[in-house]
RNA sequence: GCGCGAUUAGCUCAGCUGGAUAGAGCGCUGCCCUCCGGAGGCAGAGGUCGCAGGUUCGAAUCCUGCAUCGCGCGCCA
């Protein structure tokens, strides 16, 4: 719709130029925004104003001009020059009954773009270390990295869903003393805990199901017996952790183990393939990555002075292999507290010659737990923090995710659990799932009075004549928009924002109007524009991984 | 100290990348159930967009400075 007027905007200006009541010859991007005010029509455009300076000429007149140029046009029903110089358009209904058609023929391919066709993104989130179970920030983690993956793939995007194991270096060690110590304790020896141990109730889960399982573990001497219990610990715990993910509705393509990047020699490969573009130096027995030249502040040790890698060496060693894997753009979902690191890891990019803007990163914000509106921070499992778990087993897998994506993922978010499990309109989650069970339940409402549903393209639909039918339609037209700025910056909660006032409108409407009435081309009118929201409630939160649920 | 990010209604936050009279939810006030699901709706009050400059036709949005808050600044992981 856009396009169209967009080129129809372009062939005025051009004859404007030909008949030379327009001089400049500059032709500057045209832009077409929806205005907020209904009342300036259905789009405007800024273009007379951004041309005022070339021309020089007052802004007004050049828009005059313009619309001189448009002539009349079947698709337009009314073109007028407002406030300092905008063009607003108004369009015909039956643009926006197009719009009703175009829903019903695509279903759930409504929305699609094609902008994202033929690049390969990978996007990697979650990646907790494998030494206890999720907490309520990998969750939120979860549900933004989840949800951007699924808009790039409605953007065209091919994409693939990664978590990077962190199996190799001290935590994995620490995770194995633990272990080992509550199973000496299981033994009845008195043992004096780690002070880097974790402390954590499951620490004693798995120390006893490692002692059901395997009874001599605890007679093993000291290096073997951490590396045992280590072993059996990550395996566990990526066995809880793939659990909770599974809960919450979350498949990843491939889990990459840092371990094997050091088994296949791929850290010293790709370390070494540095050294040879002279991005690396040795200093004080160390050896650097030179971070500084791409932005960084400082440069930062790979290897250091007693011959041991760092963790960035091996994140360094990752990362190069995600490109060589032959992804065109790679996308890190970090907590916060993680942002110092963005620079290195862009200055690697860098420094490979890739454009910085091929890796992206998403910082999430921590989540505040309320209850009732008072701080909840009591951790059953783990003693000091709250388990992804114990939330979604509390308030279910779709309010918690949709609660994730409420706010942009940078800034922080208060999350009530009472008010996630309200069942009213003061909850997100339940006011939109209720919009879309709420059309399920007039279409039942037909099919009892076997009123038929109404067909593509077949549908008379002049009787949707009220403005808030029409607005309803203008809002079913701007769902492709929403994906695709969505997708452009990473940002689910703009899905969201979509979706609610979707149902605003729908929820009014419905209070205002019945949609099964005596007149049945009313009805089929209106079945069908019900019908087109609820494919695009459907659409919208499956991108989002919470359910359309056909009665609550 | 340096760097990053924030600052918008009483509270929690949006604001389509520079547009017209700055929006939503919650809370507050007052209404609406002979109605396809009231698990809903309508109306109202509420603002110096942290402060001060600058850029231009036009700034919550871009630039500079300042203030307050948060985070990050290991040969840790």
């Amino acid at each position: 719709m856009k396009d169209r007027l967009r080129q129809q905007i372009g062939s005025a200006l051009q004859a404007c130029f030909d008949n030379n009541t327009l001089h400049s010859g500059v032709v500057p991007e045209i832009q077409i925004e929806v205005p907020g005010n209904p009342e300036h029509g259905d789009f405007a455009s800024n273009l007379a104003m951004a041309m005022a300076r070339a021309e020089r000429k007052a802004p007004r007149q050049i828009a005059e001009a313009l619309v001189a140029a448009l002539g009349s046009c079947d698709f337009l029903s009314n073109v007028e020059v407002a406030g300092p110089g905008f063009i607003n358009f108004t369009l015909t209904p039956a643009c926006w009954y197009e719009v009703l058609d175009e829903i019903t023929d695509k279903q759930d391919q409504y929305g699609l773009a094609e902008f994202g066709r033929g690049r390969k993104v990978q996007v990697e989130f979650v990646s907790a270390n494998p030494t206890g179970p999720l907490h309520i920030g990998h969750g939120r983690g979860a549900a933004v990295g989840d949800a951007v993956a699924a808009i790039l793939q409605a953007a065209g995007f091919d994409v693939q869903r990664e978590y990077y194991v962190n199996d190799a270096g001290n935590q994995v060690a620490t995770l194995g003393r633990s272990i080992w110590m509550r199973l000496r304790e299981l033994n009845g020896e008195t043992v004096q805990f780690p002070e880097d141990g974790y402390q954590g109730g499951y620490i004693r889960e798995l120390a006893a199901q490692l002692h059901e399982e395997e009874p001599a573990a605890a007679g093993y001497a000291e290096p073997e017996a951490v590396k045992r219990c280590a072993a059996f610990g990550v395996s566990k715990v990526l066995t809880w952790i793939a659990d909770d993910l599974e809960a919450f509705g979350i498949k990843f393509d491939n889990w990459f183990s840092e371990q094997s990047l050091y088994d296949r020699q791929m850290v010293e490969i790709e370390l070494a393939k540095l050294a040879k573009k002279g991005l690396s130096y040795e200093q004080d027995g160390a050896l650097w990555l030179r971070t500084t030249d791409y932005g960084d502040d400082k440069d930062r040790v790979l290897i250091k002075s007693d011959g041991s890698p760092t963790y960035f060496a091996s994140d360094v060693a990752y990362h190069m292999e995600k490109f060589d894997r032959g992804f065109d753009k790679v996308i890190d979902v970090w907590g916060a507290d993680h942002h110092g690191y963005v620079p290195r890891m862009k200055a690697v990019v860098a420094g490979l010659g890739h454009p910085p803007e091929d890796l992206e990163v998403l910082l999430i914000q921590m989540v505040n737990l309320l209850r009732d509106g008072q701080p909840y921070t009591m951790g059953k499992r783990s003693g000091n923090f709250i388990t992804l778990r114990e939330v979604v087993d509390e308030v279910g897998r779709d309010a918690c995710r949709f609660y994730f994506l409420m706010r942009r993922s940078d800034s922080q978010l208060d999350f009530d659990l009472e008010l996630a499990k309200r069942q009213s309109s003061d909850n997100p989650v339940y006011y939109v799932q209720y919009a879309h069970a709420r059309v399920c339940s007039i279409n039942r409402n037909a099919a009892e009075q076997s009123v038929p549903l109404p067909e593509s393209q077949r549908t008379d639909l002049s009787g949707l004549v009220l403005a808030e039918e029409l607005a309803l339609a203008k809002l079913l037209a701007r769902y492709p928009d929403a994906v695709a700025v969505a997708a452009q910056n990473c940002e689910p909660h703009r899905i969201v924002y979509y979706l609610q006032d979707l149902a605003a409108q729908f929820h009014s409407y419905y209070n205002r109007q019945r949609v099964l009435v005596e007149d049945a081309k009313t009805t089929q009118a209106r079945l069908y524009l019900v019908n087109g929201i609820r494919i695009v409630l459907a659409n919208a939160l499956n991108l989002l991984g919470v359910d359309a649920p056909e009665r609550m």
